[in-house]
DNA sequence: TTGTATGCGTTATCAA
DNA sequence: TTGATAACGCATACAA
């Protein structure tokens, strides 16, 4: 592989000049500029990436931690993130962190290691404490999905809370009062948000939270099935779920129509997040628009405003779900 | 931030013994590795991985490309790839082609341009020729669901035609005969190869393959939608359709029904991958299944065996497509 | 506008 | 088992 200093004797230049044509830092003659260029192309020359990170203590690479690498919501941030950031010519470095603690501080000291420029985390099983720690050591990241008042600057969040408060909304106003709930795992902050939201509304409309109609999912299809079943066979009468998100909400419906329930008619469903599917289940399914593409594009453009002083970029800190109804919510 | 110079200063020894101890490289007295350990840890050392890259010429890290970073069968794949990878310490690097020439080929440079030690591509638009050629530079990559004479070493794919062929049969099996199609993007070879498996299938079978009951979509739920829209309004008589993804089945099956059509009565459909939603939809869609999960694990054991050494894998090309009989085929 | 010289923090080759 | 010292390839302050 050619080097810089190759490319600076074949084109009858000093090595510093090469430097300047391919950084463009400093005024180079049209005509040497022109030599250099022929002489890098001659040669196939590309940049050392390290040696570059090494002497520019710059490494255009940014770290992604999300829960889980599949999956339809992490699928569309990381898309967004990636758009943004590849057209920076910034490197996208991705790690799982499987909403385990553990598993997540090591996602992120691995992130670390690699001296990314910046980390972009969706974490969602370390503490506050945790985060707000890693601040004072270095506070190169942005946290997605979860507000942390010591470190706001740092966090693009959405209103969980309200999400959950208009997705039960929904149902009372259609006249449901029997609502079952199935609840994303409670130990992730924006599941137990959501929760919170659904008690304030049925506070609103009197109606007392029933522990008997709930359970706790994984966030994934098979969880949602899963409680759905239970649900059922604990025989306690209800006419409308509130799922934790449209993934459980597809595992509820397809077990409530495999038990022979009629959708929406014997049952209303609602779901959370507003994924791709969502559209195209049947019924469509009603559901809160979470515009996580959107806070993926803006984590993006936050590292490119702090950390790659790229000033001028509007940062947006918190997102407003909203409701979409569909199909699978009925009157009463 | 500590260098290995004050960490070797602290110790009492030389950096090179330093270096020692973080790569065990060589022998080092237990006692001495001690020292060494606690002058690290009193400062907080971490190694500079621009450093080591450019001393070692190793990134510890992999390039991959995909066609979209959403979408649950890159999900799987992406997925697949970094469960293995981290678990090695190697970072892995995203990048999306998007399906288009140009896009792909940038993205590639792009992931060379940052020293990947290797690439896993997942690439749908750029020619073979471009791929060998490539491999004459630098043969640092595995090719994925496509395979590539002149490279077959550094191809994982799955028999497309294969797959394709099994999903009209289980078809045609059932009775049916006026079959219609929901291509993927016929520039995708594997689009192509699985329309190919389908027109062999209705050759076996004495059926005569109608272009008119063909539509080309971009293995997008929408382009499923759309084109069953099409396909209805034609107003061609058909009694089953074969869909080149599952995505494109999701959106068929929806505006089927939108149109009243009874599912699976109605019509029969079968889609292709066998991505996790196709278990939750109504009817639960039979599919070929593809496992893109595991051809991800073993892409990246690829690159661990051929790149990094490690000798004890066992590699294997070729997948196998096979078929899941679900609920949205019915006989005729 | 261009060149010189130094430093970036490691690894690796020799000696000792 | 340990220590000097020379790469590794580039950016940049300083000179010219």
């Amino acid at each position: 592989m050619a080097t810089i200093y190759e490319v600076s004797e074949r084109a009858g230049v000093s090595l510093a000049t090469v430097s300047r044509v391919i950084n463009g830092t400093a005024k180079v003659s049209e005509k040497t500029r022109q030599r250099v260029m022929a002489a890098m192309k001659a040669l196939n020359y590309r940049p050392n990436s390290a040696a570059q990170s090494l002497a520019s203590n710059c490494y255009n690479s940014v770290g992604m931690l999300v829960s889980e690498v599949h999956g339809p919501f992490f699928g569309e941030m990381m898309s967004g993130v990636e758009t943004v950031l590849r057209a920076a010519h910034k490197h996208v470095i991705i790690a799982a962190g499987h909403s385990d603690e553990q598993s997540e501080k090591e996602a992120i000291e691995f992130l670390r290691g690699r001296s990314c420029d910046a980390l972009i985390l969706h974490a969602d099983a370390v503490s506050d404490q945790y985060l707000i720690d890693l601040a004072k050591e270095d506070d190169a990241f942005v946290v997605m999905n979860r507000h942390i008042d010591a470190i706001a600057d740092q966090c693009i969040s959405l209103d969980n809370r309200h999400g959950g408060y208009l997705a039960t909304k929904a149902l009372l106003e259609q006249g449901h009062r029997k609502i079952a709930y199935i609840a994303g795992p409670l130990k992730k902050t924006d599941a137990k948000e959501r929760l919170q939201g659904h008690k304030k509304a049925l506070r609103e409309f009197d109606v007392a939270f029933d522990a008997a109609l709930m359970r706790e999912g994984d966030f994934e299809s098979a969880s949602g099935a899963q409680a759905m079943s239970e649900l059922l066979k604990a025989g306690k009468k209800f006419t409308a779920v509130v799922c934790g998100n449209d993934e459980m909400a597809c595992g509820a419906m397809n077990t409530a129509r495999d038990a022979g329930l009629q959708l929406p008619e014997d049952l209303s469903i609602i779901g959370f997040d507003n994924v791709i599917m969502s559209r195209y289940t049947f019924p469509h399914l009603s559901t809160i628009d979470y515009p996580i593409g959107e806070m993926g594009r803006m984590a993006a453009k936050w590292v490119l405003k702090n950390i790659y002083q790229q000033d001028d970029i509007d940062i947006i800190h918190h997102f407003e779900p909203s409701l979409i109804l569909r199909d699978s919510v009925k009157a009463k």
